[in-house]
DNA sequence: CGCAGCGGTGACAGTACGATGACACGAGTT
DNA sequence: AACTCGTGTCATCGTACTGTCACCGCTGCG
């Protein structure tokens, strides 16, 4: 996420509202360093003021798409002009507010752009018997429904997307529990054991969940 | 229904014609209005004036469009000119009427493309003994007729409409509720709570409206 | 063989979450 | 004004989930 604003203290307030959601925040003050900062950190979505120094809104926009840059993006501006709403829009922004607008509703437009551009919905992953739709939030054995918690889903999409690569520990706990948890290592091991119970055949000898003495687990690429 | 017109002589005219008709009616009488009035309020259609102060009426339909609100519009204009009928329908216009129209005319207008859109869209849906007629906002449950709020059948149809996606508490929110509407998100469990007490069977073990854990509800697929 | 390190596993307690009933509020009706 | 109905909020309650611990057994090493 990344936010280009010139006002400093609205940047700020946004910056902490969306970092409370869970969002890492990049920031820029003026148009210049806002394009600068896309092409580095490509981040999922610009937040992005339309009357900035050094190089506005609508132009830092047309630069990305013109380089190929398809981030999505929000524009801001305290202009009403309508005239501006479809420029915006047609420039290839993605959704539009006018100053001064709530908090609440930009967080709200945020999560519907992301969801409308990164929806993954709909997919499914298949693994020898075992079936995952991602959307549904179900996993099927042999066409068997197995039901399973919420973070043991998580845990097991985690692992089923990253199948192949071994994952340290610490790095599932970054990535699945948040990057400010700090729970014990032996809490997924448990996670593990209660998955393996559930989707393998014999549990002590498992076929998608693997231990990785010393670092952590695998997830038996597709392929054997 | 909404009615976008900034002559507020026919915005009165044609407010009262289709109350008297049975339609809920909202107006608004500029193009801000109007679409946030649209946004917020997620009427069935919007009557569209295309001159309007502020922001005009193809403004407002993109702009819609783009946020994937597809609620069909008949546009109004004095102009007679073929190049906005076609920019109207291009922008995802459904209907366009050239000033002065009749009533009638545009009462059967408003008719044929609601009739159209929602009967299109799929006007019955079955999921074992539950039809819900999308057209005649009816239930039935073992071709027993049920009767539910307007809120409990909108909440309803999106769920079914999304059947075998888990829909998260903040989407539901967002689409039943619309964009800046800042309920609880116990307002839907108690929704759900009615709807369960209406169509299943066994309320406490839900064959339609399951509850996903930590993320929202879902309703059952129709496949088992 | 014995030790140390590590993962497997079952049990357990705290808790977060959803179900639910009561209630408040407003709009429309009688 | 009293009532009804639809809607949304709140508080309570029970339960499933989660995370931790303790213990055990395996594995690899000397």
């Amino acid at each position: 996420m990344l936010i280009v604003e010139d006002d400093t203290s609205l940047l700020f307030g946004l910056k902490k509202n969306l970092q409370f959601e869970g969002y890492e925040v990049f920031t820029a003050s003026d148009g210049e360093a806002g394009l600068s900062m896309a092409v580095d950190e490509r981040p999922d979505l610009i937040v992005l003021d339309v009357m900035l120094p050094r190089m506005n809104g609508f132009e830092v926009c047309e630069t990305l798409r013109s380089n190929e840059i398809e981030t999505p993006v929000i524009f801001l501006t305290a202009k009403a002009l309508p005239a501006d709403k479809i420029t915006g829009l047609n420039i290839g922004g993605d959704d539009y507010m006018t100053k001064p607008f709530s908090v609440g509703e930009l967080l709200a437009r945020i999560k519907t752009v992301l969801r409308r551009v990164y929806s993954a919905a709909g997919k499914k992953l298949t693994i020898g018997h075992l079936e995952i739709d991602l959307s549904g939030r179900t996993v099927k054995l042999h066409g068997q429904e197995v039901d399973l918690t919420s973070k043991e889903f998580e845990l097991l999409c985690f692992m089923a997307r990253n199948s192949g690569k071994v994952m340290p520990r610490e790095n599932i706990l970054q990535k699945v529990w948040g990057f400010n948890y700090y729970g014990t290592a032996r809490t997924i091991d448990n996670f593990i054991n209660r998955l393996r119970q559930k989707i393998e055949e014999n549990p002590l000898k498992p076929r998608f969940l693997l231990t990785v003495r010393g670092v952590g687990y695998k997830f038996s690429p597709p392929s054997n």
